[in-house]
DNA sequence: GGAGATCACGAAAACGTTTTCGTGTTAATA
DNA sequence: TATTAACACGAAAACGTTTTCGTGATCTCC
């Protein structure tokens, strides 16, 4: 088992010092050639690779960002996470990932223990109880530590940083209307509770779209599920109780359980009901028939979030170059029609 | 903006020396009660936390680990990757994620950049081009660094180590057993092509049970679809040409794409068509009709493979205590049997 | 009251780099 | 030939810890 090899053993192999060979493998004008040769000869044959940790500890700069979010087993999630990857990469970043399970608690340990040292900055996302506590406590203390922080789909006003989301209730809205072009008139929304940021966002589209159309909000056409979804909790009943043509779901899995229980029940989609749910994931693609969904373009948000956390990283090197404001990007969504609806040629 | 506080910056405050105060933190006995109180109070009044970086430095230790795999957008991939992450943080690790794309460069370079001090082990999943070129150098070189490996799921012969796998060919077996079992007897197989290690087993474990049945194989019921999976591929033509009464798919999506269009030439599932996939993903769960699956228990996965890591890791600690020798552990499959098939009672 | 033990603490090396600031040698210049 | 400049390199500090070892001061015991 041959270990690593480090400058001093170079250094000493070649009777040279220290300096001398680190300066001659990066070039440094100030070592003659000759010796620069002898040194990076050397250092290729024993695959020389400087060690990571010491330059971080030397920079105080580590290239690795962190990650924290709610959930790794979510489609969403995961695209988001892939598009941070890559940029990241090839801006000579790595990741560090941290799941914080919706748990408040986990979020707060998980920074605390990234936050020294571990990492230059984070992007994350809230985790639900941490939006349901509204407790941010943990997120301004990184501003006071000069880390800085994206946040990228579950946001919160209440602390100053970038952020990168969606328009969530222009696209709620966006969507509702393009079902009322299509002649829908009785349009319910399955929703989560609404502590959830995005969920309220969402229905305020949802009610915007109806109410500037003239048809109005039935508060019965609402129905609002646990965000840990259980299967019996959307039961046939709410569609032999209720009227409907038509069903924007916040989320793929209410809008797959949602159109299973009409096929169930005999009801034709798209004629009598149509269906669109937020998120394009695997689901709405193969489902059948097709979910038309909201594309988010999480990979998208990933990049900007990345690039939004590395600039601001860098820019920090400048000692006293004034930092630019903190911005807000908004990732423009796409509706993807599939069978499940009949719309109508978009107006745009 | 508060810097971070240091052992320096308490040992100056209180006029005691960087040692006492490292010892007065830590309990040692040999610090007066007064002092070490003294010192307490204050690093809890400025919230004192060791950095990171700097121990790993001294103890040559991160409790980082690197987790490489082909794609992160990914079911099975996310599922064992929480496994990991969960059983990692619960013994204090944090996790690396890198994401090889199914590219042989990309893994060699993400990993050559995390060996570097950056992690004290690997988890991984080969790229498919690694399986395909067979170049092992990369996974060798660790071992001769004295850095643990975990293989999972997509491992090789090649390279001694640690490895966390299912028995694909049992697995294929069972569930064509089952089909058997339940009276089919033309069972269409719909794998990749032959390269990825799992294909292979499968395709064995399928032949398998046909000639021990006595049905024998025919090489007709066996295509051979391309690993990125282009929707035109998998046609109806099949289904017209050959006659079958049940299939088995090396993955979700070849089994949701082969059900639909089973649908939309009205044959009867799981009367005229039974079908199984492997992988117990969101898809199959969701899919309409639901489908039989083999559950790999990623997550099962992840958290032993974690576990042979980590007691590896900290096994060689103990310096020239021998370590054990390198271990593969099976994790059992379970079939999650839906509405896409109609078998017998198992057996067992 | 002196030998040894115990106590409480500090100095310094070490981990592997980078970087600043010498310094001795050689070459160019007046 | 004396002065300076350029050259090529080394010593040492620094990043923030941990840990070994040394050392004064106090205490115990005969």
């Amino acid at each position: 088992m041959k270990r690593k090899i480090t400058l001093k053993h170079i250094a000493r192999e070649l009777d040279v010092s220290i300096s001398t060979v680190s300066k001659a493998l990066k070039n440094s004008p100030e070592i003659s050639k000759d010796t620069r040769e002898k040194v990076q000869a050397f250092a290729r044959l024993y695959n020389y690779k400087p060690n990571n940790i010491a330059i971080s500890l030397k920079n105080k700069r580590t290239r690795n960002i962190g990650v924290i979010i709610p959930d790794i087993v979510h489609h969403f999630f995961t695209t988001v996470f892939r598009g941070i990857e890559h940029y990241a990469n090839d801006r000579g970043y790595n990741v560090i990932v941290c799941v914080s399970d919706e748990s408040f608690d986990k979020e707060v340990v998980n920074m605390e223990l990234l936050a020294n040292g571990s990492i230059d900055g984070f992007i994350m996302a809230l985790s639900a109880e941490t939006q349901q506590k509204q407790d941010f406590n943990h997120l301004k203390e990184l501003g006071e530590q000069g880390i800085p922080l994206v946040l990228f789909d579950r946001v919160t006003s209440e602390v100053a940083c970038d952020k990168v989301i969606i328009d969530d209730q222009a696209a709620a809205q966006m969507a509702t209307q393009r079902l009322i072009d299509s002649g829908k008139k009785r349009i319910a929304l399955f929703t989560t509770e609404s502590f959830l940021n995005v969920s309220a966002k969402r229905e305020a589209g949802y009610r915007r779209a109806l109410e500037k159309s003239g048809l109005g909000v039935d508060d019965n056409l609402i129905i609002r599920l646990p965000h840990q979804f259980e299967e019996e909790t959307l039961s046939a009943a709410f569609f032999e109780s209720q009227e409907f043509d038509a069903v924007l779901c916040v989320n793929e899995i209410f809008a797959i359980r949602a159109m299973r229980i009409a096929q169930e029940l005999q009801r034709d989609i798209p004629g009598e009901i149509s269906f669109i749910g937020f998120t394009d994931g695997l689901l709405s693609k193969y489902a059948n028939p097709g979910l038309t969904a909201i594309a988010q373009h999480g990979e998208e948000m990933g990049r900007v979030a990345a690039e939004l956390l590395i600039d601001r990283v860098e820019e920090e090197d400048d000692l006293e170059q004034e930092l630019p404001p903190y911005r807000t990007c908004i990732i423009p969504v796409s509706l993807i029609e599939r069978e499940s609806t009949q719309l109508a040629p978009s107006k745009n």
